[in-house]
DNA sequence: TGTACATCAGTGAACGCGCGTTCACTGATGTAC
DNA sequence: TGTACATCAGTGAACGCGCGTTCACTGATGTAC
């Protein structure tokens, strides 16, 4: 630890000052960024053909041309490229659910959950090996850093976004819902602070379990749990996950328009 | 493949005849089955420290203090290993919660639901890798054989039981179901001959959402998904696990005694 | 504009490791007469 | 009961492979005067 090695420079912290130079630094930042890029999406690509825990730095790097070593002045780790997965993933997944919703009038909500959850199926079956990066089983020995938890927040906040917005129109009648039980409204303690108060305790414990079924039935579909279940077709497929996230949307008071 | 080589015996078939030299021969084949039993015991051991992904025969060898090598004449190769794994993960949960789910008194299906739930997160809880190995993300590579798909149901049949014995119980009214659309009955064909036409299409469908939110909560809880969300105390999570779970039974229709 | 110097990217070899699987073999254990 | 033979378990060496990471190095690219 005490001796600087010549060799990882590290990301070149942006050069403090920066009044003249700019320009050429920049080069070199942008190429760096460049590279960083490319390595990051090489490793994407990878991962979709082998799986996170066989993803190999060595592999990245012949991918895009380098020798092994090189790929340590972009990336410090393994780890450190997985972390950037995901949150690459997570913020791919909250892009698409958040495009999808948008597109839907905003009067409808029940529509809008529905994109949403759509979405975020559509998105698990075109990028199956992030799915499982981010929902799956942990990656062994990899502990998920701070970084990712605002990206994994993004689809969780579309659909308490919805919630609160079912409430402000009076679709949702908070006073209608029965009281949660003390124990369980002490159990969402770490969550409570970052929902609006307009969703009282037990619609934020609904809220949760759809958000639970919603991942869970993606899951179940990517994973192979639903064989023997579910009919291969894949209209049929859509048509029963639909159903079972309308279901969903029903659980927490968002009804068809 | 025409060549017989030496090498694996493979199981011995349970030779033929069998009256006289019986003993002796089980002998072997006790031996056998006994070495068999460790080497997966050893396995499991591994599995629960370094991850499915991770498990090597190698390793399995040396903890039972034999060479490499000769955990071939007991299993043909590390996918065969696998699957024995996830065929007695998938046994032994469902032993856990038929089980618990027994000691129930009979007419009170609310609790006999929930004891099977719990049943599934303690088990779960318990054996966190085996939970991941047949609910997680597939081992990349590995193809699960139709030998799993017996066990794999015993949860799901515990549950379908119960609902059979609430239908004939008259405690959930299947008149009382709307119809489920037809697109939806036709996605629910493959499952639908395993389960008792006393419970119709609708219920079904609320039945697979129950155990899709069951096993969706659990992972949720093992893979780390309700860090920020809900305590970290043991008593809380349960309590909130069971919240959840009640609300699946609560939709299936199976309500206090 | 031109030169001397510092910064950085990329190289290639190496360290030390573990893996799945095969193969010819040595002994021990059972079987048949 | 005693011997000749067949079956099987376990050994040790080897094949061929890939991995993460470090390190001293060569050049190219930028920076300061």
């Amino acid at each position: 630890m005490p001796d600087p090695t010549p060799h990882p420079p590290g990301p070149p912290a942006t050069t403090a000052e920066g009044a003249p130079g700019r320009r050429a630094a920049g080069v070199r930042e942008r190429a760096r960024a460049e590279l960083t890029r490319e390595i990051v999406a090489a490793a994407r690509r990878q991962l979709g053909e082998v799986g996170a825990a066989a993803l190999s730095l060595r592999a990245v790097a012949r991918e895009i041309g380098m020798v092994s070593s090189a790929v340590y002045r972009y990336v410090a780790s393994r780890d450190e490229l997985l972390t950037l997965l995901i949150t690459q993933a997570y913020d791919a997944l909250g892009a698409a659910a958040e495009e999808a919703e948008a597109a839907v009038p905003r009067e409808d909500l029940l529509a809008r959950w529905l994109a949403t959850c759509t979405a975020v199926r559509s998105w698990a079956l075109a990028h199956p090996h992030e799915h499982a990066l981010i929902f799956g089983s942990p990656v062994p020995g990899y502990a998920a850093p701070q970084t990712t938890i605002v990206p994994a927040a993004r689809v969780p906040r579309l659909l308490i976004g919805l919630l609160v917005e079912g409430v402000r129109r009076g679709r949702i009648d908070p006073a209608a819902l029965p009281a949660l039980g003390t124990e369980v409204v002490a159990a969402l303690g770490p969550v409570r602070g970052d929902v609006p108060l307009e969703v009282p305790d037990e619609l934020l414990a609904r809220g949760i379990l759809a958000w639970t079924l919603l991942v869970g039935a993606v899951s179940f579909e990517l994973f192979g749990h639903t064989h023997n279940v579910v009919d291969d077709d894949a209209h049929l497929r859509e048509a029963f996950f639909t159903d079972q996230v309308r279901r969903a949307a029903d659980l927490v008071g968002l009804t068809g328009t």
